[in-house]
DNA sequence: CGGCGTTTTGAGAGAGCTCAACATCGGTGG
DNA sequence: CCACCGATGTTGAGCTCTCTCAAAACGCCG
């Protein structure tokens, strides 16, 4: 699932490092696009701005994440991309972009796919928040996450990320796993893995 | 921002409509991806089961979403396709697409737009949810889908539907916008447009 | 050892959810 | 033309659950 593997290495290559300071900005809406960003360290926000100067936030790219891929099909860019902490991002070069798809289908057909399966996740994590009890959205996301013995997962990162990942403020997740620890029904172990103890499911849900 | 432009003429015309019966299964799980298909009419909800038999909804498409698209390039489909209600779905065959694809770029750039497309919508949404307030996630819906005169929103369907759009219960959206109605935040009109008085942001945050 | 961030637990309040009743609108058929 | 029906729209009241604010324990690293 990593964002990178779509990158033909010629692309990849052609990748250049820019850092940015806090409140530092990438680009601007209306500016011509000159290709798309990775987050290598750091935090961008996309935002768009109305006249007054307030900001409605439309994404926050954390590390791995790539922004402004629509850029490669639009003249212009649509929102404000700002650096929210100290930051560091890739810029990949439009032009060599385009070309490397026409020239080798493969790639395109990477990048569609990468494309593709974002999509299927933020679905997935769109039809999460609509689950409004804590230990059922805990559940759904180990339900949809569960490894390949489906008895186990790993979680990414801290608990403080896992619960913004949820849509959880961070005590209402500690919460919710120390009942369900203490219910027996999910055992925490070393590095974040957690086991299942009882299936998925088997609930009281009427 | 219709779903429909990405595909070529070629493409379409080889679509073939299928009608479903509520709890009809579309696909499953594993077995071998054919194509995408579009939700013409109806509701399908793609799901994972677990070996208990429960649901874990991944999406939920609507007239006009498409799904599988990710199947282009995988061998099998990774969940189960069930229609909720009486559905008629589209089909695009897989074949059709890729060839078209490989023997027309525009054709795959106009793919890869739509994804792209799709994936800033879907990220705006997810950042939208983080809002708890109803008033101040009506208020940044506004902002992100404000008209070309920065002063009105038009609503798309019915209002339990953009209820659901929201992530909020249809009351709660009732409620909130009596109540900015009563302010004179805003002016409902015919047809679900909405015209806003008070510029956005201009409210107390502190 | 002394910070700094994460993890944890406590107590309280608010906001949206739930259940419920009713109004309104559009379509259907007698 | 009117009665009926279902779906949408609207308002009321109570309750639950998470969020918020606070404080403390824990772990890691210089």
């Amino acid at each position: 699932m990593s964002e990178r593997d779509w990158l033909p290495t010629v692309v990849r290559s052609a990748g250049v490092e820019r850092p940015l300071e806090a409140g530092e900005t990438l680009f601007r809406q209306g500016s011509r696009t000159v290709g798309l960003y990775e987050v290598i360290s750091g935090k961008v926000r996309l935002v768009r701005v109305d006249r007054s100067g307030r900001e409605a936030i439309l994404h926050s790219a954390s590390v791995g994440e790539t922004i402004a891929e629509a850029s490669l099909f639009s003249p212009t860019y649509h929102c404000d991309a700002i650096a929210t902490t100290k930051t560091v991002v890739r810029f990949y070069p439009k032009a060599a972009i385009l070309v490397e798809f026409k020239r080798n289908p493969k790639a395109a057909e990477a990048f569609m796919a990468m494309l593709a399966r974002q999509i299927m996740d933020l679905r997935t994590r769109l039809e999460q928040r609509n689950i409004h009890s804590a230990r059922d959205r805990i559940r759904h996301y180990f339900a949809v996450n569960l490894g390949p013995d489906a008895r186990s997962v790993v979680l990414p990162g801290s608990l403080k990320e896992f619960a913004a990942h949820l849509g959880l403020t961070h005590e209402a997740l500690y919460r919710t796993l120390a009942k369900m620890q203490k219910d027996a029904e999910i055992q925490r172990n070393k590095g974040g893995k957690i086991r299942l103890l009882k299936r998925l499911y088997d609930h009281d849900h009427t």
